[in-house]
Parts: C-alpha cells; structure tokens; sequence
DNA sequence: GTAGGGTTAG
C-alpha cells in the first residue's frame, strides 16, 4: 500500500498513527489510477455534529484490511500528529529526491493556547499588494494590440518583440499574461517571457495565471506540464496553483487527478486553505462521493474552521444533486448555527436543491426568505423557481412569480426565456407561451429563440392536439435557419400520432434522418408508441421507419405476432433488445410492446408474457404490495394496455384465492396516479369506466385522486358472482 | 478577469 497522507483524513485512526509514511514521487505521465479510490472510501469517522442527517446513500464499504480500524477512535488532532509535524516544510519533497525518508516527528504540541492542527489552514492565501502601475494607459494599449494580433504563432512571436523592445518587468508582464484571453497565447508569452524576461526567475505567480489561461481553454493537459515544469524547476507550489490545477482537472472532468494533486498537497507539507479545500470538497461531491465530503468538512469544522458560503453552496449542490432532503436542511442549518448568511449563489443552489428533492413548497419559502433579506433574485434563481412550480404543476404560484417578475423588470436571459416556456408546456398555458414566443422574437429583447425554445411550443401544440400548427413552427424552423434538434422532431412525431396522421409523422422522421438526426431510444420509443396507436393498414410503414432506427425492435415486433414462437424464443429477444437500450426506455418500451400487442389482436398470452418479463427484469418494481390490511397493485408506470393486462392477472390471481378460501386483506387497492403529467392523464378515468363495466366492487378513493379501493366482503362476493371470469377466463 | 473555490434548460 503506497500511504497517501490525504488518506488520512478519511482512513480509521490506525493507517495514520501506525503506519510508517513512504514517499513516492507522483508520476505525471501515468494514467489515472483510479485504484487510489477504494482507500478513500474507508470508513468514516463517528460523526458527532452530523447525528441527525439521514442519507440515502448506503454506507461506504469496509475499510480495507490493510488499514485496520480499532475501537477506540483518537482526536483529530492525534491522527493528524504525524502529518503535520513532519510535513509542514517549505521544501518540495518532490522535487528533490523519491526516497528520502521525512525526519523523525518532533514532539508534541507544545502550546495549549494554540489551535489544534487542522486538516485546513486557517488562513487564506496573503495576496502581495501590488503598487499601482504609473504606466496603465500604455500597458491597456499593449495588451489590446496584443489580444489582437493574430494567433499564428511567428506572428505573435514578431508581435511580442515589438511590444517589448526591452525586457517586460514582472508586474507588466502579469498585466498583459492576464489580459491575453486566449491559451495558445499565453503559453507562447510564457515562453517567451522565459528567454526575455531578464534576471527576474519565472515565479509561481506567473505559473499560476498561466495555469488559469490554460484551464480556461480547458487544457489539463498543458497545465499538468505546467505543474512538473515547476516542480523540476524547484519553484514552490502553492495553494493558488493546487487550486487552479485541481479546478483544472474538474472542468475537464479528470476528477481523478483532482484527487491526486490534493493528496499530493499534503504530501508535500501544503496545507490547504479554504479556497483549495472547497475546491476538493466540490471534486469528491462530483465524484458521488457523499459520505468523504461530509468526513472532509466534519474533520475541517471540528478543527475550527467556519466554512463559508462558497463551501456551502458545495454542499448543498452535492445533496441536490442526490435529492437528498435531509441533506439540504443540514446545510440550512450548520448556516444558521454558524450565523452565516447565505448569499445569491447560496440561495440559488439551494433552491435547485429543494427542486431536485420534490419540495417545492419549501423552494417557495426559501425564495421569500431571500427577497425578505434583501437580495434580489437573478435569472438563475428564477430559472430554478419557475422549474420547479412548472413540474408541481403550481399554475397559480408560477404565474403570480411571472407577474411578479415582469413588475419588478428583475432580468431575463434566454435560459429563463425557455423555461418559462416549458414551464406553459407543462401547465398547457397556449396563449401565454404565443406571447413569450412573440416577445423573445422583438428584436430589443436581443434573445432569438433557438431549438429549445421551438421545441417547447412544438410541446405545447402537441399537447394540445394542435398538429398543424406544430407543424407550422417547423417550417418556420428550417426558413428562419434555426436547426431542429432530435427533441423537435420527436415531440412534433408524436404529436402528429396522436392526431392519428401517421403519414405526415413518418414524413417528418425521414426528413430528421436525411438532416443527419441519429435516432435515440427517446425517438424509437415514440416511433413505438405509433406502431401501437397506428391503424392496421399503416403498420407496415411505421414498421419500416423503426426498422432504420432499431432493428431488433422490429424483428421483436414480427416474432410476436407469430403464434407458433416460444417463450423461450420471446424471452431470448426481449433480453437482447433491452439490454441494447438505456435503462430509462426500458420500461417505456417494455409498455409499448404490450400496448402494440393487444391493440393489434396478437396472441393472446403475448402481453401477459411481456409483462411477466418486464417484472423478471424489474422493469415493475412496486406493482404489487401486501401488508396485513391491504393489498395494493399500483399501475402508475404502466401504459393503459400494461394496467390492463396487470389488472386482468391481479384479479384472477385474487378469484383463486377466494376459492381456495387463503387468508385475505380487509381492503384491496388499485392506484392509478392522479396523472398529474400530460401524457399520463386518463389512466384513472379510464380504469374507471372499466371498473364500471365490470360492476367491479371498487370504490374512488376521495382523499387519494386515482386510488380505488374495494373491502373484502364486496370482493368476495363480486368473485363468487361470477362476473371476473368474463375476462379472468381468457 | 485582474494569481485560486460555489449557481441556470426536455
């Protein structure tokens, strides 16, 4: 085991105080080593000031068996003894030599006054104040001419020269290095400023701002080479570079080299400030990684530290971003014991939290609570806000906030633009969404509306079963240059189906092929629910359209509607088609097939089969529940044709029952949903009437829309009736 | 943007 000492912070109290540290050099040039992991998910320490927080998340792994964990668990101190006491040296072990040991630990902490120490330095990075530059104007002028001049690098070479016709001094050419705006050219400033910049060495400051051009530009790579540069060059880092280099890694998505340059920090006797530390913090949460930011901000408060917004609005994206509720009222509370203000960013994290959570009535409040403390709220804020009354379905509350927002001119961009107008797609608000629509094209406005924004009315006609105006708006599309996306196409496909214009939505999808548009499953599984919709004479054509998108579905389809296959022969199929589509249309497509099936009179047990498939697969996770009072059969993902056929098998399966006189429930229940999403509406009235027709005993559940209930007695004598063997029969 | 960290869309 190569000990880390950033291990530490997350390992049991003996991998810290037994093991003996080796130091090994970090090889830049070696891929990702992704195995460094499992050690970070050692165990997490006993988490005294986070006893109330619940998380979804199952618990970390065991601790490896190389660290052992003992019963008794040293203070943070304790474990951080060895690392700090031989650590804090302002030599880069690094840079030096890969196997020289670290002294022996001098003994202890001798000043009781003083605070402990701290997986986080206490103090910020100090900044040197600069002089003001006589010569600004010049330098403005300079910098301009530079930022324009062209990219080619002989040209901006013989740019430089004139620039400079004598060695830049420090202070000017961080001025210019930090007004360049472009990577290649800061880099090639850089260099040259290392044969032309005089006596004065290349220092970390330089590094740094260089590093910041190159992650702009997100070049990891470059600024990695940066990095060994300075190490090999013996310039130290500090936490300015750890912190533009591990934010480097993040942009580009190399959380692993985030981690490895953090533990490298330690390693080298850096300790992190606030800034490099919610930085990290911000790493692992990306990575998932729930249990070792809370260790890593537990360690940090207990040593002293007061984390401020930055680091909380971390946190609270982090439980957003698992929906984790409990989560974001810990945020909201460590702020409110620490007496920190939240700030915009705060509040807008935070509310996008609450959205993620499904809790919009504290989403609501929480937004009262910031405007009553005096911020004004942003286009981000309002983005978040009309998201979430949108998906609530909060007609009233979503327009009162857009009135509001009109009212107090709080601004607008071209994000929150297109949420509002999905947000009238969700809420059906036609005429509204034509104004925005109109509004978002006056030419003062300065936002144009692109795809997303002709996608959302295309829903919104689409839902409205207006197709030819949908329609309209693609034409509108391919005149005014705007390109369609694969979402456009998809929403205007099933709007034309719905309409029953099979022709016209098949037309539009050979049209998306033709401009390049790769079907997903999204667009396959709307090609599907046409092939289910569809009459019989149009079958072949969609069938033909689909077959370009996703053959096996189609030769699914075929082997179907044949009487003579097995089910072992369908069973083989269906797996191979599900395991080509993503886990999200699996259960869309599973609905479909059994939709398609007995709207298109295939074999009988065909449906009953997909279905009984889609529960081996787990694609119903939750359709039947039993507890001593009740059972349940919840139809609210199935497609009318799955609850049908669910329904169907829950009753014969219950008459069998009542026969053989088993031990029944006082009720039995069937929830529908209340069918709050457009596409969904209509489960429950439909089962409605069709509970009529079946003189089912199943009453609507007043208190719970779209739950029909129905007591033992009336089902029992409903089934000895005779009247479930209409269909149970079949 | 003034050497470093956190927030917007099917």
């Amino acid at each position: 085991m190569v000990f880390s000492p950033a291990m530490a912070l997350f390992a049991g109290p003996a991998s810290a105080s037994t093991c003996t540290p080796t130091f090994h050099l970090l090889d830049l040039q070696s891929p990702s080593s992704p195995r460094s992991f499992p050690f970070l998910l050692s165990k997490p320490s006993p988490r005294p000031t986070f006893l109330c927080h619940s998380s979804p998340t199952k618990p970390s792994p065991p601790t490896p068996s190389s660290a052992k964990t003992e019963s008794t668990t040293p203070s943070l101190s304790d474990q951080l003894r060895p690392l700090s006491l031989t650590l804090l040296k302002d030599k880069d072990y690094a840079s030096s030599t890969s196997h020289s040991l670290p002294p022996k630990p001098k003994p202890t902490w001798v000043n009781p006054s003083k605070p402990k120490p701290s997986v986080l330095s206490p103090h910020r990075h100090r900044r040197p104040t600069y002089s003001l530059n006589p010569d600004l104007r010049h330098l403005s002028l300079l910098s301009r001419s530079l930022r324009q001049a062209p990219d080619d690098p002989a040209a901006f070479a013989a740019a430089l020269t004139e620039a400079f016709p004598h060695p830049p001094s420090r202070e000017n050419a961080l001025f210019v290095l930090n007004s360049l705006r472009s990577w290649p050219k800061a880099l090639q400033f850089f260099d040259w400023l290392k044969t032309h910049a005089g006596e004065s060495p290349l220092d970390a400051i330089l590094y740094n701002v260089t590093m910041k051009s190159l992650r702009a530009g997100r070049q990891h790579d470059l600024v990695e080479h940066l990095a060994q540069e300075m190490i090999d060059r013996g310039v130290p880092l500090d936490n300015v570079t750890y912190s533009t280099i591990i934010t480097s890694a993040k942009r580009c998505s190399r959380f692993d080299r985030a981690v490895e340059w953090f533990e490298r920090m330690y390693r080298t006797g850096v300790i992190p400030d606030e800034v490099t530390y919610s930085a990290v913090l911000d790493v692992y949460a990306q990575l998932g990684k729930r249990e070792e930011v809370m260790t890593l901000y537990e360690r940090a408060r207990a040593g002293g530290w007061t984390p401020d917004p930055v680091a909380f609005s971390v946190l609270a994206k982090m439980f957003g971003a698992a929906g984790d509720y409990d989560g974001i009222q810990y945020v909201l509370q460590e702020m409110k014991s620490l007496g920190v203000k939240p700030d915009l960013v705060v509040y807008n994290t935070l509310l996008e939290a609450m959205g993620k959570a499904g809790k919009p009535g504290l989403a609501r409040s929480l937004f009262d609570e910031m405007v009553a403390a005096g911020l004004s709220p942003n286009e981000k804020t309002l983005t978040a806000l009309i998201k979430i009354y949108g998906k609530a379905r909060w007609n009233r509350d979503a327009l009162e906030l857009w009135e509001r927002m009109r009212s107090n001119k709080w601004p607008m961009d071209f994000i929150l633009y297109n949420t509002l107008l999905s947000m009238c797609a969700d809420l059906g608000l036609e005429g509204e969404a034509e104004k925005l629509f109109e509004d978002m094209k006056r030419p003062e406005r300065g936002t144009r509306p692109d795809n997303w924004s002709y996608t959302a009315m295309i829903n919104i006609y689409g839902s409205g079963g207006k197709a030819e105006k949908a329609l309209e708006l693609l034409e509108e599309m391919l005149e005014t240059g705007v390109e369609p996306n694969i979402m456009s196409y998809t929403c205007l496909i099933q709007c034309l189906g719905k309409a029953g214009r099979i022709g016209d939505a098949m037309r539009v999808f050979e049209t998306s092929v033709e401009r390049g548009v790769i079907p997903d499953d999204r667009l396959c599984g709307c090609l599907l629910s046409l092939v289910a919709l569809c009459q019989e004479g149009e079958m072949e054509m969609v069938l033909t359209s689909l077959e370009k998108a996703n053959p096996r579905l189609v030769e699914l389809i075929k082997m179907l509607r044949k009487e003579e296959v097995s089910f072992n022969e369908v069973q083989e199929k269906f797996r191979g088609m599900l395991n080509d589509a993503t886990v999200e249309a699996r259960r869309p497509f599973c609905n479909c097939l059994i939709d398609v099936c007995r709207n298109h009179g295939f074999p009988s047990q065909r449906a009953n089969q997909l279905l009984h498939l889609g529960t081996i697969y787990r694609l119903y996770p939750h359709l039947h529940t039993k507890s001593s009072d009740e059972w349940l059969l919840n139809l609210r993902s199935l497609s009318f044709g799955a609850a049908n056929t669910a329904f169907e098998e829950w009753i014969k399966s219950l008459s069998d029952s009542v026969e053989k006189k088993e031990v029944l429930p006082q009720y039995f229940s069937i929830n529908t949903g209340a069918g709050t999403h457009r596409f969904s509406q209509g489960l429950a009235s439909a089962f409605a009437s069709r509970l009529e027709k079946l003189a089912a005993p199943f009453r609507r559940n007043e208190e719970m829309s779209g739950n029909f209930v129905a007591s033992r007695e009336d089902f029992i004598s409903w089934v000895q009736s005779g009247a479930p063997a209409v269909f149970t029969a079949l």
